[in-house]
DNA sequence: TTGCAGTGTCATACC
DNA sequence: AGGGTATGACACTGC
């Protein structure tokens, strides 16, 4: 604002010594307010790229936490079982990593028709819903009627997830199985008419939670490896179980079991939690699992990395979810046609393509703005440069007018004190001027003649205008 | 506890 | 018409 008067009060300057620069002074305020607007208005940007710079230089240490968390993760469930076993938990997290591999999808298809035992189906297909549904961050949360505390005492289990945030919820769901829970008797519990694809929304009624799935900022990447990464949560724990019992389905099986995995798989949305964030009172639980769908919707976006992965594999689709999302569309048709799915199957799968493709846009989106804000921002620094260079141009011809208006005035000055009229006597230079003729001629005349006849110019210009 | 930044998702418009 | 893209809005998490 100090600048605007000071600016103003040297333009007035200026004005006065040069009486038609009124046009400068215009154009130089139009770029002073807009620059002002433009400062005013990227303030915020300001701020904003601030936080931005920061996060870029946090994001090597969060990918770094992200295999250091994988590492906990593994460990985590392997402690109530061998506290020892550290090296187990190298080749386990490798076991993880691998989990979602084109190749050991395309392996676990192979591997169906090995299967034969309907007995081991159903308890595996029991053990499958905990798998998808997995990510409990409070053991107490897996169901309202199921008792976990009968065979862990609370304490015991918010021991066990004390040592670590990611808690193991591998081992918690088979607690759960072996309670008698069926999944698919709580996915049919909570199906909804109308309800989105059984994604999200279908999720929500699960009061299960992720364990800590090193999610938070994953920058701009969409690679494999961050989806991998992201899908250790369910992923790892759904391997770790066909270690233990081999197949959990079957491509021989009716469509009706696989879509029953399928939604068990896509049950699985909830956000990831600490164990102090969930839900820790049995009241508390019954009223998540009581939540209507759009309640409880949004609380799971973070953890669809997870879920989709485990999506796809429920599918056995030989491809990864990265893959899904980016193959061109005709390969993705031909994948779907290849894999003889479901109509329901074929628009979860979409679904999963869809919403990766808008994740990608988002986050394209929002690295425009910001780069758009970066540029506005050089913008902002380019004008200001402009403006201080015409500041000083436009100083500078000020006083090249005021020199020349000086020299004019001494000319004058010294033309009349040597002109003399007819009758010898000095010119009086406030009742003549001289003027300058087209021709090159210069006259002396009395002022009130050229009064006179810008009187009639105007009137005659003032004419033409009516004419015209 | 509150505010903020980052993120995923949805709805919508547009191509 | 169907799929992809862009973007505002919203809810959520972690700090």
């Amino acid at each position: 604002m100090a600048e605007d008067v000071d600016l103003k009060a040297r333009q007035e300057a200026l004005d006065d010594c040069s009486p038609h620069q009124g046009g400068d002074q215009l154009e130089l305020r139009e770029e002073e307010e807009d620059i002002n607007q433009s400062n005013h208005n990227h303030v915020d940007s300001l701020l904003s790229l601030e936080g931005y710079l920061q996060l870029l230089s946090s994001q090597m240490e969060n990918m770094l936490e992200v295999s250091l968390l994988e590492d906990i993760q593994v460990a985590s469930s392997s402690r109530g079982r061998d506290s020892s076993s550290s090296h187990h938990n190298v080749s386990l997290t490798q076991t993880l990593s691998h989990c979602f591999s084109p190749c050991d999808a395309t392996l676990l298809r192979t591997d169906y028709p090995t299967q034969a035992n309907s007995e081991m189906r159903h308890l595996q297909r029991q053990e499958s819903f905990p798998q998808s549904s997995s990510n409990i961050a409070n053991p107490e949360s897996l169901l309202p009627g199921s008792n976990l505390t009968g065979l862990f005492s609370a304490a015991d289990i918010r021991n066990l997830t004390a040592h670590d945030d990611n808690f193991d919820e591998i081992k918690l769901m088979s607690l759960a199985s072996e309670e008698g829970f069926d999944p698919i008797e709580v996915s049919q519990l909570f199906e909804e008419p109308g309800s989105d694809l059984g994604l999200s929304l279908n999720s929500s009624h699960s009061t299960t939670f992720h364990s800590v799935c090193s999610e938070g900022a994953v920058g701009y990447s969409n690679d494999v490896k961050s989806f991998s990464s992201h899908g250790l949560g369910a992923g790892g724990g759904h391997r770790q179980e066909h270690s233990k019992y081999g197949q959990v389905e079957y491509p021989g099986d009716s469509q009706c079991s696989r879509e029953a995995t399928l939604q068990q798989f896509l049950h699985n949305h909830a956000y990831n939690q600490l164990p102090s964030q969930a839900a820790s009172t049995p009241e508390h639980q019954q009223q998540m699992w009581m939540e209507k769908p759009n309640e409880v919707k949004d609380r799971c976006h973070n953890s669809t990395d997870t879920n989709v992965s485990s999506d796809a594999k429920a599918l056995r689709i030989p491809f990864s979810v990265d893959e899904i999302v980016s193959m061109p569309v005709d390969s993705f048709n031909t994948m779907l046609a290849k894999n003889h799915l479901m109509d329901t199957q074929v628009s979860h799968l979409r679904v999963i393509r869809r919403r990766g493709k808008n994740k990608a846009a988002a986050q394209n989106c929002r690295k425009r703005k910001l780069n758009a804000l970066l540029d506005l921002e050089e913008d902002i620094r380019n004008l200001q440069t402009q403006k201080e260079s015409l500041k000083k141009e436009h100083s500078q011809c000020s006083r090249s007018i005021s020199k020349m208006k000086q020299k004019l005035h001494n000319l004058y000055c010294d033309i009349f004190s040597r002109l003399r009229d007819d009758q010898g006597r000095p010119v009086n230079p406030c009742q003549c001027v001289i003027h300058c003729s087209s021709g090159g001629s210069v006259f002396i005349i009395p002022k009130h003649l050229v009064k006179s006849e810008q009187k009639q110019d105007s009137e005659n210009e003032q004419k033409q205008k009516k004419d015209g």
